[in-house]
DNA sequence: GCATCACATCGACACCTGTCGATACTTGCG
DNA sequence: CGCAAGTATCGACAGGTGTCGATGTGATGC
């Protein structure tokens, strides 16, 4: 997947008819959610000690090889739903409660 | 896209781990979001005059053939965002707000 | 009964995406 | 400097998905 920078508008879902760019845009978004590994993700990091995760502790949880959970720790970053820091060797990811919060905004009735 | 019922769990992501079934129901849930015209399709029946909306009123302004539009349709009520009453020759089609509610507890924070 | 309209299904195609092994790239440490 | 460890990138492959034209299926009305 390549995600570029995703701006999402406001304007839930059912409030008024949606325009076919932001349509494309909040499609992105919510692609960037539909995959277990990324879901899985977000959820550990999230629920990790001190809300935040190292790369070398995400990859034996998760079943997959090392490249296939650098492409999706990527994934996210890129949409804006977690943030990378490098520290010595390691990288170190936290999540972005905003870009969630304007995902679940979208969906609102 | 082949979405059988979904049955989503209500815990947030972000509050405990997330298991690897749940992980794979709340994709294949957000995996239907995750379509430009599946959610104007959403937008344009949840914004209609009578909180529904017929098929032939729905193929002319998203600008794809009729055979797409009905796939989406089907793909959108399959996973329960939708319901059809077959009304004479007509399909009218209403958006299930409890649907969307579990998918924006899931992103909760 | 038959033509017509609304809609669903089918088959096929191009494109995208998740996955992995191999490899390149940094950083820290002797 | 040279080696090792943690990550990112590359290339390639299988499988999934959106799209459309053609066709099938009911329901309506003459």
């Amino acid at each position: 997947m390549e995600v570029k920078t995703i701006d999402v508008c406001c304007e839930p879902v059912v409030d008024v008819a949606l325009g076919e760019a932001q349509a494309i845009d909040l499609a992105a978004a919510f692609k960037v959610l539909a995959d277990p590994i990324r879901l899985r993700l977000l959820s550990l990091i999230a629920t990790a000690g001190a809300g935040e995760a190292c790369s070398c502790d995400l990859v034996e949880p998760l079943g997959r090889s090392q490249p296939t959970v650098s492409h999706h720790l990527s994934v996210l970053t890129e949409a804006g739903l977690l943030t990378r820091e490098q520290r010595g060797k390691w990288a170190y990811f936290r999540v972005v409660p905003e870009r969630l919060e304007v995902l679940r905004a979208a969906l609102a009735t």
